[in-house]
RNA sequence: GGUCGGUUCGUCUAACGGUUAGGACACAAGAUUUUCAUUCUUGUAAUAGGAGUUCGAUUCUCCUACCGACUACCA
């Protein structure tokens, strides 16, 4: 009978989780979801050495702004501040976490058994030489030019309980503390391994050292016993994990054979690196400080030193595109389809499409994806979002349909949802800065807020005389205007002919633009001079907005306020 | 140094042993526009090198080069 398929993720809590970690964890979990299986969440612990505070939550808290969230190892304990489930590592068995506990620190007295059965199976033994005395040797090895490894060859000059007596053995385990247990890596046996990503490979045990498997210093086990018991007990059906491990593999073949696991062991799958967008070496935390983009999730702040490393949250990413992006570095669904939600990952991922090389990351693309993302929302959802920066930037509310008309104008400018503050405050600020607030426009404003380049450049005699004169057509035209109030709206979308399907912005803008163009055209004024000389009033520069658009949404009183300031500044 | 893994446009990648080697990002040019952005069109650009197997190799084999991981009582 085939078994239910169980995956984990099993980072280490020695620093906030790296995208790379992110990456693993999402290939986890949708090969769990594709099987109907289960994403476990186990924290690997054992060196207590490199403990970080934070640590652990940041993972939790990451996998959770992605949607990555464990069907097993967590339980939730109350609610976050914005009343999302707040989740931390399951301590106590359940029905849902039938494993737990699912830190390794906490499952420490399990371990040694596990050891000692292969100690007393011929598969391990017991080794005193002290951390200092080997790596006195592995220095001599250096500098004689020549390599020491613990191994089926100089384990037999060693201290252990291969070439001590029994008795001493006995004494020496009983009396100190500092021994631990190797494993006895078999000699001239080619062990053959199979990779879901790489397929067959083979390895020479005679390559391969005796790896500690548990300290009696600590009384925890290493990386490696711990993995395989506890996968073991866990029932995981599939590893994947980064190729980092790839080397340990027939290790761990070992061990599963050790134990006498070979039935259950588990199929592997090892992940390509992710690596730096420039020169050589996988992706660490300084590049993101180098090149300007994030490397982790969320915002870090180092316990210790209080350095600050950023987040893709915190940078305005959407936790749909950067999950996106991760999928497709070193995978691709073979078809030309990009762009994908978690739920449409689930069905079309698969191990085989996953990449052998290692993947440059690349920030441009990164923002491209956000952007997708950012267009794929609708202007209600923007407004929503967007709201709490007007009302932070101008101290005012303004109506959520105000916001909408905005959003829709402008959320093809935006890459970042943080960037359409800049994009848009001419509609809520005067050019002369934050103090002045739309309705409140008062017209006089310091030259210092206009472009310098764009005021030399259109505020020549002329364009402010068209300027003036425009004006004066402003003042004595009536011309429609953003409004909340829906009667105004019905009334003037009512009186056009109905054939007309456009909307009540759409209508007022083309009604403005048709007044000034209208005027210049027939005064046969160059168009560009007069509009951007406009702009450069309205924003205090000439990029930008619409003129229409401008001016349907600050009112006629705004803006013959901010022409007058214009012509009387520049 | 040793072991293992990898190598297609600048980047991410596609291509039953048979394609004018495709797409996306970025870049460039043009069109549209009252500016900027968007949008549309077009373009530049790659099989690391060398042998071999084959009628035919990006694809299979070997060698070389380069890149990476691992080589802890870390994970």
């Amino acid at each position: 009978m085939a078994r239910q398929t169980r995956v984990r993720f099993a980072p280490s809590p020695t620093g906030p989780l790296h995208m790379g970690g992110v990456r693993t964890a999402l290939y986890n979990y949708l090969f769990a979801k594709q099987n109907n299986g289960k994403f476990i969440l186990r924290i690997e612990d054992t060196d207590s050495q490199r403990f970080v505070p934070g640590a652990e939550a940041y993972i939790l808290e990451a996998l959770q702004w992605c949607g990555i969230v464990p069907d097993e190892g967590i339980v939730q304990q109350g609610v976050n501040e914005d009343g999302t489930p707040h989740f931390v590592l399951a301590e106590e068995k359940s029905e849902t976490n039938p494993h737990a506990p699912y830190r390794q620190s906490q499952r420490k007295p399990l371990y040694r058994q596990y050891a000692e059965e292969l100690v007393s199976k011929g598969f391990a033994y017991y080794a005193f030489d002290s951390a200092e005395e080997l790596n006195q040797k592995r220095a001599e090895a250096e500098a004689a030019k020549q390599t020491f490894i613990y191994n089926y060859e100089s384990r037999k000059q060693l201290r252990n309980s291969l070439t001590l007596s029994k008795e001493e053995t006995e004494r020496l385990i009983n009396t100190t503390n500092n021994w631990t247990i190797r494993f006895k890596i078999p000699e001239n046996e080619t062990v053959k391994m199979n990779d879901l990503i790489r397929g067959e490979m083979e390895v020479e045990t005679n390559t391969l050292d005796d790896k500690v498997l548990w300290k009696a210093a600590d009384q925890l086990p290493t990386y490696h016993l711990a993995n395989i018991v506890d996968d073991h007990l866990m029932e995981i059906t599939e590893v994947i994990r980064g190729a980092e491990w790839l080397p340990s593999l027939p290790l761990h073949y070992l061990l599963y054979k050790a134990f006498g696991w070979e039935d259950t062991m588990p199929r592997f799958a090892h992940l390509s690196l992710l690596l730096k967008p420039d020169g050589k070496g996988k992706l660490s935390k300084r590049d993101g400080d180098r090149l300007g983009f994030p490397v982790f999730p969320l915002k870090w702040v180092n316990p210790e030193t209080q350095e600050v490393s950023r987040g893709y949250r915190e940078d305005g990413y959407y936790p749909e595109a950067f999950v996106n992006l991760l999928a497709l570095l070193g995978w691709n669904p073979g078809t030309e389809q990009e762009i994908f939600t978690l739920e449409e990952l689930i069905p079309i991922f698969s191990l085989d499409r996953v990449i052998k090389s290692g993947a440059k990351f690349n920030v441009e693309k990164a923002k491209w994806f956000n952007e997708q993302f950012l267009r794929r929302r609708t202007a209600a959802q923007l407004a929503k979002e967007f709201a709490p920066t007007v009302k932070e930037k101008t101290g005012r509310d303004y109506s959520q349909l105000f916001l909408e008309e905005v959003c829709t104008l402008i959320k093809e400018r935006a890459h970042f949802p943080t960037e359409l503050w800049d994009i848009s405050k001419a509609l809520f600020l005067c050019p002369a800065g934050a103090a002045q607030v739309t309705a409140a426009a008062r017209p006089e404003i310091p030259v210092a807020v206009y472009d310098l380049n764009d005021v030399k450049k259109f505020c020549t005699e002329e364009n402010k005389a068209h300027v003036a004169e425009l004006l004066n057509l402003i003042k004595e035209s009536n011309f429609p205007t953003f409004t909340d109030n829906q009667q105004e709206r019905n009334a003037l979308l009512s009186s056009q002919p109905a054939d007309a399907a456009a909307t009540y912005k759409e209508l007022c803008c083309s009604k403005i633009e048709e007044l000034l163009t209208g005027y210049i055209k027939a005064k046969e004024w160059k168009m560009g001079q007069i509009m951007n000389t406009l702009r450069l009033f309205f924003t205090g520069n000439t990029r930008g907005l619409g003129i229409s658009d401008i001016i349907y949404f600050i009112g006629k009183e705004c803006t013959i306020k901010r022409i007058e300031a214009g012509l009387k500044a520049c």
